[in-house]
DNA sequence: TTGAAAGCGTTACCAG
DNA sequence: CTGGTAACGCTTTCAA
C-alpha cells in the first residue's frame, strides 16, 4: 500500500536505480532527470523505507539512548539534548530506561545494538568488564563516566567541587559533610575524591556520609546523620539528595542556611523552584546530550580517529539561597 | 560480520527456513530439531535482524512516543510507563520531544510513522484537522485528549476537579481562582469546564486567570494576578504552575495556606518535595503510559474491534500541606 | 516436518 | 549518466 521507489520510478519514467541516486546522490544524475524524479516523489508523497535501506547500507539512521532513571530530572535534560541533536542529523532515537538496575544495562545495549548505528550510554553503572564486552560489539559513547580510552563526555567534576569548596570556605565553614551517592557511580567517586583533596588543601574537615540512593528519599534518609555529624555545611551527591535534606531539615525545624548550608550538584530546574533555592554546581544537561551525539556521529564517520575522543565540559557554581549567608560559628 | 540466520542454519545443520520456523513458530518444527537450532542460536549469540524481518512481515516491533516537553516531570512518568509496557511485549520505543511546538507534532508523526507499527501521542496540541489527517496513515493512541472516536487514554478530569472543589468547599472557601493552562490543551479545557459547573453548583465564585504556559514560569507570571483577584484559594492548571505560584508567594511573603490555599494537578514527584507540600489531583502517570501501549497493541492486533476503544483512568485527590487549614474569612 | 525459492524495498555494482 | 541485476537478512509460500 505505501508508495515505494518503484512507484516513483514508474511515474518519473526512469529506473528505480535512478530514483535512488537522484534522491541520495543528486550529483550523479542529470539536472532534468533529477527534477522529474523529485516531482514524482513529492507528488506521490514518497518516503524511503529506512529498514530496507539499512538492510543494504548497514546504517539504520537510529541511535540508542540508555538512561538510569528518567524520573531524576537530570536525565530528561540530557535526553532532550540527544534528541534535538540527533534530529538535526536526521537520526531517530531509541530510548531505554534501566530503572537504576545495572544488570539490565548490558542486556539493553545488546538488544538495541541490532537496531541502531550506535549507542549513547548515560551514566552507566555496569562493571568495566561488561562495559568492555559491550563496546566491542557496537559504537558507544558514554556520558558521565570515564573508563580507559572509551569515548566519553564528562563534566569537570574536580573544578566543580573546587568552586563549591571555595564558596563554602569563603563563608567561613571549617567542617563540611558530603552525602555520597551510589557506590558504583563514577561521578560520585570523582566528586568524593576531589572533595578530599580540596578540603585537605584548604584545611577543612570533611565528613563523608553514605552511600545513599541518588534520589529525594536518599537525602531524607541522610538528613539526621548530617545533623549528627556536627558540620556547618553539607554538599550532597546531587540536587535530588540535597532537596531531600532540605525537606527533612524543614520538618525538623532546622533553618537553612542559618543553621546549616546545603549544596547540591547538577542544577536541575527544581533547584530554583524550592525555597530556599538551592546553591548547586551546574552541569549543562542538554549540552552533554548534544556533545554525546556529536561524538557518536564522528565515531560512525571515522571509527579510528574518533575512537580516542574524550571531551570534558565545564561545570559552573550557581550560588543561591541555601548557602546564602555565613554561619555565626 | 554479525551472525545471521544462515550461520545458525549451518551450525545446526538445517536450512534457514527451519531456523526461522524454530524461532518464531516452534510448534511447526520437531522437538529435536528445534533444540538443535536453539542451541546453535544461543551458542552464536544470534539476534534476528528486526529490520529484515520487518521488511517482509510489515511489522517493525517499534512504537513511537511523542511528548510535548520532557522537562515537565509529568511526562517522564508517562514515558517510563510506555517504555516498560513496550518492553514486556518486546517492542522498542522511539521517543520524540516537540518542545511544546504544536506545528512540529504532525511532522514528527509522519517522520516516525514509517519506522513504527504505531504511535502513542501524548497530550497532543495539534489541530483536530492535523490529527485526523495523521491518524489516517498510522495507528495512533492519544493520551490526555479526546477527539471523536480516536483511540485515547484519558483520566477523569471532571471527577478530579469535583474532588478538588469539594475539598476547598469543606475548608470554607467561597471564592476560588483557576490559573488556566495552554489554550490548546484539551485537559485545560476539560478542567476549566468542570470547574465552572462544579463551583456553580456549590455556590462558589470562580475567577479564571490566564492562559499561562504549563510551566513554573507560568505560575510565577500568574501569581500577582491571583493575589489581585481576591480569592482565598487557587487551583492551578498543573503542579508546575502551582509551584510557580508557591514560589512567588513565598518571595512576596504571602503565607500558604494561611493567607491562600494552593492546589495543583498531576501529582508530579516534586509536589511532595517542596514545603509546604502541594495538595494536588493525582494522575497515574506510568499507568497512563502503560494503558496507552496496551491499547495500541490491541489496535495492532485487531484494528476494527479496538478502533472504538477509549479508556478513562481515575484521578485521586492528594491532600497535603498547601491547603492544610481553613482560612479565617 | 523440512528445504528451495521467491520476494519485501532499497542500494551497489557493473555494463552500456 | 542511466539501466539491469544482485544482494542485504528474513519469512513465507510451495513442494517434497
Amino acid at each position: 500500500m505505501p508508495v515505494t521507489i518503484k512507484d516513483v520510478a514508474r511515474v518519473a519514467g526512469v529506473s528505480p536505480s535512478t530514483v535512488s541516486r537522484a534522491l541520495t546522490t543528486p550529483a550523479l544524475v542529470q539536472a532534468e532527470t533529477r527534477a522529474r524524479v523529485e516531482r514524482a516523489a513529492a507528488e506521490l508523497g514518497y518516503q524511503p523505507n529506512r529498514a530496507a535501506r539499512g538492510l543494504i547500507t548497514g546504517r539504520t539512521g537510529n541511535i540508542g539512548l540508555i538512561v538510569p532513571d528518567l524520573t531524576n530530572p537530570f536525565f530528561p535534560g540530557v535526553v532532550k539534548g540527544v534528541q534535538s541533536r540527533a534530529r538535526e542529523s536526521d537520526f531517530s532515537v531509541f530510548l531505554a530506561d534501566t530503572d537504576e538496575d545495572p544488570s539490565a544495562e548490558a542486556g539493553l545495549v545488546r538488544a538495541l545494538s541490532k537496531q541502531v548505528d550506535g549507542i549513547v550510554l548515560c551514566s552507566p553503572r555496569m562493571t568495566e568488564e561488561d562495559l568492555r564486552s559491550v563496546i566491542g560489539e557496537t559504537p558507544v559513547v558514554m556520558l558521565n563516566r570515564r573508563v580507559g580510552q572509551i569515548p566519553a563526555i564528562t563534566i569537570d567534576n574536580i573544578d566543580g567541587i573546587r568552586q563549591a569548596v571555595a564558596h563554602l570556605a569563603a563563608l567561613g565553614h571549617r567542617r563540611i559533610g558530603y552525602v555520597a551517592g551510589p557506590r558504583l557511580s563514577w561521578s560520585n567517586r570523582e566528586r568524593a575524591r576531589a572533595l578530599r583533596t580540596t578540603t585537605n588543601a584548604a584545611g577543612i574537615d570533611l565528613v563523608e556520609i553514605g552511600n545513599f540512593a541518588p534520589q529525594f528519599a536518599g537525602g531524607v534518609a541522610a538528613a539526621d546523620l548530617v545533623l549528627a555529624a556536627g558540620v556547618t555545611a553539607v554538599i550532597a551527591y546531587n540536587d535530588l539528595v540535597a532537596l531531600g535534606l532540605l525537606n527533612w531539615f524543614a520538618t525538623r525545624g532546622v533553618k537553612v542556611p542559618e543553621a546549616i548550608s546545603v549544596m547540591g550538584f547538577d542544577d536541575i530546574v527544581l533547584s530554583q523552584m524550592v525555597s530556599p533555592s538551592l546553591t548547586t554546581v551546574a552541569q549543562p544537561q542538554e549540552q552533554i546530550g548534544r556533545a554525546g551525539v556529536d561524538m557518536l556521529l564522528q565515531l560512525l564517520e571515522d571509527p579510528d580517529r574518533a575512537a580516542a575522543a574524550r571531551r570534558e565540559l565545564p561545570s559552573q557554581l550557581m550560588v543561591r539561597h541555601s548557602t546564602g549567608r555565613a554561619p555565626s560559628n
